[in-house]
DNA sequence: GTCTATATTCCGATAGAC
DNA sequence: GTCTATCGGAATATAGAC
């Protein structure tokens, strides 16, 4: 991919995340980096064919980040997701989820399925992590392993939510919590 | 309050739910109601105003819903709430705390404020409820009742944004959990 | 209080030159 | 691949008649 293509897919993945997806412009993401929208256009489209590729980079990342994990014990595989919200919240972000889910009834067909298709790879991969760390004790919780996914996961989404309006300390006390929760016996 | 300005705030209210503040316009209001964009503007001149009315009118529910509730035990209070949020999620709404921080930075001052203002007035009475449920033996928690209050809230919160990407079944399996995890000794 | 009409601005998107 | 120029449309908002 082209350097220019890179860094309109990274402005957008910022506003994504500071200001939503239906809340900022074209010209937001070519004024920064010194290009016309028409430029823009080029690379992408239609706004949809952007956002499709701010969702696609992310899984990727995703991906690519919970395999190098993957020798850690449980209870530091989910540390270190954790902390991956942890940067976040220090950018004044919030998480790619949590902004696309809110608009999610305003998106075309295909960006709707790419956000489900993030949603259900993170899910997949906290409930099988949840499951193998009961299993090897790292990990102690009650009741489904599914469900505790979805739990963490709106933890963690949320967290960085409530942060923008409450503060940033909003988010270190849920992420503590949350850890100690999971890892006391 | 005049019956044109009741229906626009509750159709305000709505579309905040369903589309996001910054989603929809006040042609979405008008229309519907058969009303024209500028009766809209007769009582809300600008878009803040309307915004500032519907977290007015959220802060006042609330209230008065927790008031009727006082008499009744700590873990019955809880599922009042939670009751709330099944509505919602039965309408295919997300909270307006979630709709509304996503789009917090876009905001102009005075509704920023308001927004932390409805959000301190829930987690004061979480906390609140969840202290005395404490003690009342009613809810079994570990950790500081302030912390639990944030991450109960933010599942509530993000129950509602995954119930819509990833089916409304996401909402159950949290709302379940959650209580199972607060009344079980 | 609601209307028609309009001002203003901005947005997503495209055509065509370079 | 980036530019200038522009189209068509939609949004917020206001002026003034009724």
């Amino acid at each position: 991919m082209s350097e220019t293509k890179d860094k309109i897919v990274a402005m957008a993945d910022r506003l994504v995340r500071t200001r939503g997806f239906n809340a900022f412009s074209y010209k937001d993401i070519a004024d920064p980096l010194d290009i016309k929208n028409a430029a823009v256009h080029y690379h992408f489209p239609a706004k949809a064919d952007l956002g499709v590729e701010v969702i696609e980079q992310e899984i990727e990342k995703f991906n690519s980040s919970t395999a190098k994990w993957k020798h850690l014990p449980e209870d530091e595989q989910l540390a270190k997701l954790v902390d991956v919200f942890r940067k976040h919240n220090g950018q004044g972000n919030i998480c790619l989820m949590g902004s696309l889910a809110t608009d999610f009834e305003t998106f075309s067909p295909p960006m709707q399925t790419k956000v489900q298709e993030m949603a259900n790879g993170i899910v997949s991969w906290l409930t099988n992590c949840l499951e193998q760390g009961r299993k090897n004790k790292r990990l102690h919780f009650k009741g489904a392993a599914d469900a505790r996914a979805l739990i963490i996961m709106s933890n963690l989404q949320s967290s960085l939510l409530l942060s923008r309006v409450m503060g940033p300390s909003a988010f270190r006390r849920i992420a503590d919590q949350l850890m100690e929760d999971l890892c006391q016996k």
